[in-house]
DNA sequence: CGTCTATTTGAATGTACTCAAAAGCGGTGG
DNA sequence: CCACCGCTTTTGAGTACATTCAAATAGACG
């Protein structure tokens, strides 16, 4: 099994001797994923956090009438999961599905509740991990209030350009807050400039 | 010094002894501020997160309009910080001022580092404070997304009752993502029901 | 090639904004 | 104690940004 990739990824922010890495490893779940499959379903318990080790994932919620929100997408080398159901042992409010064939590593919650007493630095590592999230989140509230659905759209290009080759625009459009006819409209405006 | 509420906060997520309570409050810093002062500029270093004793603080972000979009308001027994400054150490992208005359404690962005270290518990307690926010700031973006600007004012109400007593609300139109003007018309219809 | 889904187009509509002005409210000084 | 000032909230008319609905076009996949 090859652990590279998110090895590499927890070495951002903690250093892991071998033990630890043999620990660590030992209670990740190996998983591969077909397009399109669903992996959470809202109302369902969340019991495992996923690293997206190739591929892409999708998490949005649903709303009365079936309308999508994109919560985020989750390109290889992200983290993943409905962070309030995971922790709070809650039924999840997001679904999660595969907009690509992928392969992802999964930790329970249980085994990450023990990772934390028998190895601490993954507290850090998540407490950072959280710290970003939540940074990102926050930015994301600004940039929603303060800007139009245009300037949104540019920004969303400038910051994730891997997305838009990756990602139906209808997930992006929702991703961003409008339809998928008004995002028609600004991309056609942007193409005669 | 009455370090009752900042306590009893932290007690929520991790339990301290003795040694620890001491050397933590060693290193809280006691600020008693009057109403509409300015605590952090956009622009400027942020090195201290605060915890709001008693009073009511709030942060915003400014556009190149001068236009302020609400991000949080930090009434009594809440941490509050521009946390991307805070912990990078990049230039503020938030202002923050009191909205009511407000005492605080406040914790050094070194003094945290050296807490880290000192009493690891700490970035549990951060950790957990961290997933909160996280948590917080994804269901604010579902919401803005999915709900319309009067779905968003009743849930307000809901959430957060004791804000709108001592809030002035043309802060929470801003907080909504709607102007004071449209606030006002959303108030009217709900009283006449 | 045919089917299914994604994207585009356009017309009619609605939600929320801008601007201007009036009304309300709170504090301060005469 | 009341009058005035500054700030907040309300009102209304006109407008802009984004949506809905319906239909046409384009792409992807078996």
């Amino acid at each position: 099994m090859d652990f590279n990739n998110i090895l590499k990824n927890v070495s951002k922010h903690i250093t892991l001797d071998k033990s630890e890495i043999d620990y660590f490893t030992s209670k990740l779940t190996y998983l591969e994923v077909p397009k399109k499959k669903l992996l959470l379903k809202e109302g369902q318990p969340c019991n495992v956090i996923s690293y997206v080790n190739t591929g892409a994932l999708r998490a949005y919620y649903l709303d009365q009438q079936d309308n999508e929100s994109v919560i985020m997408f989750a390109l290889n080398d992200w983290w993943v999961t409905d962070m309030h159901a995971f922790v709070m042992e809650q039924p999840a409010l997001l679904t999660i599905d595969s907009i690509e064939d992928s392969t992802l590593f999964q930790l329970q919650k249980k085994e990450l509740d023990q990772l934390y007493i028998k190895v601490p630095k993954f507290e850090r590592f998540f407490r950072i991990m959280m710290q970003n999230s939540y940074v990102r989140e926050q930015l994301r509230v600004v940039q929603n209030l303060s800007l139009s659905a245009d300037d949104r759209y540019q920004l969303f290009l400038k910051k994730y350009p891997q997305v838009i080759q990756r990602v139906p625009l209808k997930h992006i459009a929702s991703y961003l807050g409008i339809t998928p006819e008004f995002l028609s409209v600004i991309r056609k405006k942007g193409i005669s400039k």
